[in-house]
Formats: C-alpha cells, sequence, structure tokens
DNA sequence: CTATTATTGCACTAATTAGTACAGAACAAA
DNA sequence: TTTGTTCTGTACTAATTAGTGCAATAATAG
C-alpha cells in the first residue's frame, strides 16, 4: 500500500520516557522530545496525538517496566530475601549514572500534575496500588514460611512498606548517600522480623 | 525622602508561596504570580530580582513556617504523644481545603528541580536534615522517658520516621483516604514502642 | 507648598511554546 | 513503471513566556 514509518515508535516513547521522567512534563519542549527521539515534527504528530498523549503513554510504559521488576523479583529468592533484593535493586537502580535524581516517575507525575488531569491522578494510583498489591504478597508469603511476625496485618504492612520505598526515593534524590539509604532500608526491613 | 511600598511584602510572598507550592516553579507564569500577589510588573521587578529570586525566597519562607511547625509541637506533650502530634497534625493539615494534594513543598521543589539547580538542592536537603534533626530530638526524648525502645539508634530512627512521613505525603496526594493514611502513621509509630 | 525620589502600571521586546499546513519524497502493491 | 498512500521536513501561526523601559503618579521631608 504505502510507505512505512522509518523510526521504532518504542525506541521513541523510551527515549521521551527518558526526558519526561528526567524534566517533568512543562519542561519538557517538543523540540526537546523531537531531538531525543531523533524524529521529525510531521513523524511526531503522525504517530501521536499531542504531547499529553505522548506522556500518558510514556507513563503506561514506566509501569509495565515496574511489573518487569517485579517479574524479576519473583525469580531471586524468597520471603525476607525477596524483600531485600527489593529494596536492594532499587536502591542500586536509583543512584545508576543516568538514573541519577530521576526517583520515582509516577511520583514527579503525580507532584507536577498535583490533581489537575484526572487521567494522570488515576494511572498513578492505579500504578502505586499495584506495587502494594506486589508488596502485600511478598509480606504474606514472608509469613506463611515463618520470615515475618504473623502479628502484622499484610496489607496494613504493605502500605506502610511502600511508603518507606517511597521516603528513601526522596532522600535518594537529595544528596543523600547511598549507603546511608541502604542502611535505613535493612532496617526497615529488620523491624519486621 | 519618597514614596513607599503600598503592598505588604509578606503577604505577597505568602500568597506566591501558594501559587509555587500548588503549580511548581515552570506552571506558575509572573502573571499568575501578579494576579495572585495583587501587584504590578513594575512593583514585582522592584522588590524581586526575578521569578527564581522569589521563588528561593518563598522555599525559605516554607522552612520557616516548618519551624514553627515544630515549635508548636514542642508545647503539645512529650514522647511518643508528641509523635503522634506531629503525624496527626501534619496528615490533618494536607486534606485541609486548600491544601489538598499540595505535599511538601520542599518535596515537590525536589523533584522539579532534580538537581539542576544547586541552590535549590542545597535548600531542599538541609531543610529535610532540620526536620530529621527534630524527629531525632523526639526519639531521644521518648528514649529517656522510656516510651522508644532503647535498642533503637536516634539517628537511624529519625531518618526512618521522616522517610515514613514522606512516603504518607505521596499517598496522600494520590487519592488515599485520610483514615488510611492515620492507620499508616500509627502503626509506623507503634512499631517503635 | 515644593522638590525629590521611589513606586507603579502599561506598552513593548525577543524568545519560546504547542500545534498546523502542505509540498515533496519514499515506499509498497499492481 | 505506475499508482496510491503515507511518511517526513520545513515554514508557518497564534499564544504565552520572562523581563525591560519609561512616563505618570504619589508620598515624604523640608
Amino acid at each position: 500500500m504505502a510507505r512505512n514509518r522509518e523510526f521504532d515508535i518504542n525506541e521513541a516513547l523510551t527515549s521521551a520516557m527518558g526526558l519526561f521522567w528526567l524534566n517533568g512534563y512543562s519542561n519538557t519542549s517538543i523540540d526537546n522530545l523531537l531531538e531525543s527521539m531523533d524524529i521529525g515534527k510531521g513523524s511526531f504528530y503522525q504517530a501521536f496525538d499531542n504531547k499529553r498523549d505522548l506522556y500518558l503513554q510514556t507513563l503506561e510504559l514506566y509501569k509495565n517496566q515496574t511489573r518487569s521488576f517485579f517479574e524479576e523479583i519473583s525469580s531471586n529468592g524468597k520471603g525476607i530475601k525477596r524483600l531485600k533484593y527489593y529494596f536492594n535493586s532499587l536502591i542500586d537502580e536509583m543512584y545508576k549514572e543516568d538514573f541519577v535524581q530521576r526517583g520515582c516517575f509516577l511520583c514527579n507525575a503525580s507532584i507536577e500534575n498535583s490533581g489537575k488531569d484526572n487521567e494522570i491522578t488515576k494511572i498513578v494510583s492505579s500504578g502505586y496500588k499495584e506495587v502494594i498489591d506486589k508488596l502485600q504478597e511478598i509480606v504474606e508469603e514472608s509469613q506463611t514460611i515463618g520470615e515475618i511476625r504473623r502479628d502484622l496485618k499484610p496489607d496494613d504492612t504493605a502500605y506502610w512498606l511502600f511508603c518507606s520505598t517511597y521516603g528513601l526515593l526522596m532522600l535518594a534524590k537529595s544528596d543523600f548517600k547511598k549507603s546511608k539509604i541502604k542502611k535505613i532500608a535493612m532496617d526497615t526491613i529488620d523491624i519486621l522480623i
């Protein structure tokens, strides 16, 4: 029939996500995006409705990556070991070269949005909920094999672990040393034993 | 000598802080500020160097308000009671009409800035440190009167409480019920006893 | 009341913003 | 090769951005 798209849309989405993640929505201009995605304006508006549409798609991409992360976790030990792996690899990720001070894309989106765009609010809170559910699974499993105190309610504990995680992310964004962050994370886990 | 300034600079700063806090730096235009501060452009640039200068001043104002908040806390019970008062009033504040979904101004600034402006990074992390120090004081005091386990190290515990606080703030920004947030906060404190 | 001087509001600029229009190139199927 | 369609780059628009320049205004000190 006709000509095919010259660029890989997934690659383009990934680099767009990188920019939005680092700089936020408002501080990422279409021109910035075009340069990083390495495409022209025509191609851009051919492939995406508008800037906001692209943003929503990158948020979904991030959620998919988070799901993959939890799948990876599932194949790395059980119980407390899994929980430690969760915190450790999350913190390692955060202090990687390119990812320094990016924090969590969902948090960033939530804060920049501050409740104005209902669709974004929904995407973010459902993303949070997925993480909390995964944490709850880990807590329940840990209790089954006797590694976490039975008197702790799994759902409350999951929420509480979630809060700790995102507090750590917050600190990591602000100059605090990786070793300190890891120490706090391990203290957090110890409390559950 | 000559004419005096017609508007109250502290009032103007306060309303500017409100805007920056709610919408962030980039999403607050000079025009938005002028309207909310109820002054003209001339007066604005007479009183402040530029937009960024005003922003830095509002961040300092926020830090001062946080200091006042901790002073208020000091006169409300001791030990665990004080800690509970801290979490409760923080959460109450967050769910107040105008403050819904604003979160913590320092967090917001940190995330929007994402390490690009060194002065902002410094202002934020020193603000965090002040809060952590205050929390450490409360922990130490609680241990002295035997309300918090002696085996917990005060500084680690303070960092850990800080993380919990900011994780809660994160959740509160994203649709989660006040009662749920309060429950998690109280669980957090119970763990220390 | 006058002279002085800072404050104020408005018109302006230059840069950047998101998004559109469209011509011409490129490709797939016949 | 021809036809039909889609892709791509460029030139454009209208709106908004931060910040400046300046004339008119208003208040204070003497």
